[in-house]
DNA sequence: GCGATTATTTAGTGCGTACTAAAATTCGTT
DNA sequence: AACGAATTTTAGTACGCACTAAATAATCGC
């Protein structure tokens, strides 16, 4: 459908590139965003992809180095900022208030988030006390545009056996996955121990809550520990 | 914006002219609905609702009988009812819940019922105890597509002087008229006497909560009550 | 009943978003 | 340094949704 972005003018493809240029930007520590990525990102075909950032270009939001990848402008980051704020304060609602399970409140976050009006968000917020982090453990940037993107500790996999931490972030959007970590009792604010760690790979061995679990090296990778 | 609509594969403008139609078949009292009604309401060309109602009626949702006007389908009845109730529930939510004033809540439903999933709308219509009406005193459709369209009362125009009743419902979607209302105390539920009617559409003079106040012809027309 | 007005549809355009297939560029390796 | 593989962009297509201008059908008034 031809979508009625709330703000700006910004479309809604365009609002999940700039949010997805931002996540990979963040996650390559500061390197350029390629074609490719943003295309398995999106899941989209890469042809798709270098018309958005034409557009996306042509709107100064992003630079784009043509077979070098793209970069969000300033402007193009206060845009990215403001989607994920409606995202993250969007899923902490449903979840916190209208009792969704965590890990199905994704899916309709990414719809609504490009619905939802500044003030909607900012009144959601302002119920939850505003909320420094939503119930992945990811920070929600403020009105203002402002966000607390700590380094976000270690990954599980990174953890050497015997060490100890608490479950800051769970990076995931899969909704499988998340309820899989969620029945292993995974998820943010929990006290974790490494009990052994397989080489190569391998999975990891955890104890969360007295009980003895194991986990896969791709889950753990995806699970921050402070 | 290519928009992702939740169910069916409805995009925004198919379901908003669905909702259009049934609107409008409604206050026809079942005549078919023209292309230009609907392109007034919509506001687009009337070239504009030819191409959707085209593609409508190839869905199967509408019958178009070229140059004769359109008519739902029960699919197209369906549809148009799901919308509606997605729409009614979030501005009753948006009004009661959130805090939002009346006069502001159609624009922000307007975007959202096209996002939002039925769990969503069904779990903010538990939240509210599922009720019957909307903020404006219009039904809400039921989960399974049933929905309580009485008479409705008479406007407040058809009322002769003197005669006495309760505002049940009023029929707009302008925010600028609707504050008008509330800051005159016209809302639904409240009781109104008619102390004088001046004649050949001229306006109409009222008891509100025993102040007096007087209301244009246009604006009484969009008042109904019971 | 026929002409003029009005309503509706068709024709032609543009934009955004997606796709596949082909061309161009970059990168890695020998 | 140069070839081949991988990545990226261009070219060409399609669909939905909007528009204006022109053609066609229905309706109203005399």
């Amino acid at each position: 459908m031809t979508a009625l972005p709330v703000q700006g003018a910004l479309t809604a493809p365009a609002e999940d590139c700039l949010k997805a240029i931002y996540d990979l930007e963040r996650s390559s520590h500061g390197a350029a965003v390629t074609t490719n990525d943003l295309a398995h990102r999106l899941d989209l075909a890469a042809a798709s992809v270098t018309g958005m950032v034409k557009r996306l270009a042509d709107q100064g939001l992003i630079d784009h180095a043509p077979y070098r990848g793209v970069r969000l402008t300033e402007s193009g980051r206060r845009a990215a900022l403001r989607t994920l704020r409606r995202h993250r304060v969007i899923e902490t609602y449903l979840v916190q208030v209208l009792g969704f399970g965590w890990d199905r409140v994704h899916a309709e976050a990414e719809r609504l988030e490009h619905a939802a009006s500044d003030e909607l968000v900012d009144r959601m917020a302002a119920t939850l006390g505003d909320p420094a982090t939503d119930p992945h453990g990811a920070p929600i940037p403020t009105r203002e545009g402002g966000i607390a993107e700590g380094p976000a500790g270690r990954a599980l996999s990174e953890l050497a056996a015997g060490e100890r931490g608490v479950v800051a972030r769970v990076e995931d959007e899969d909704a499988d996955r998340l309820r899989y970590l969620a029945s292993l009792g995974v998820v943010p604010g929990v006290a974790v121990e490494v009990v052994e760690r397989a080489p190569f790979g391998g999975p990891v061995s955890l104890r969360v809550a007295g009980e003895s679990r194991l986990i896969g090296p791709q889950l753990a990778e995806q699970v921050m520990v402070v």
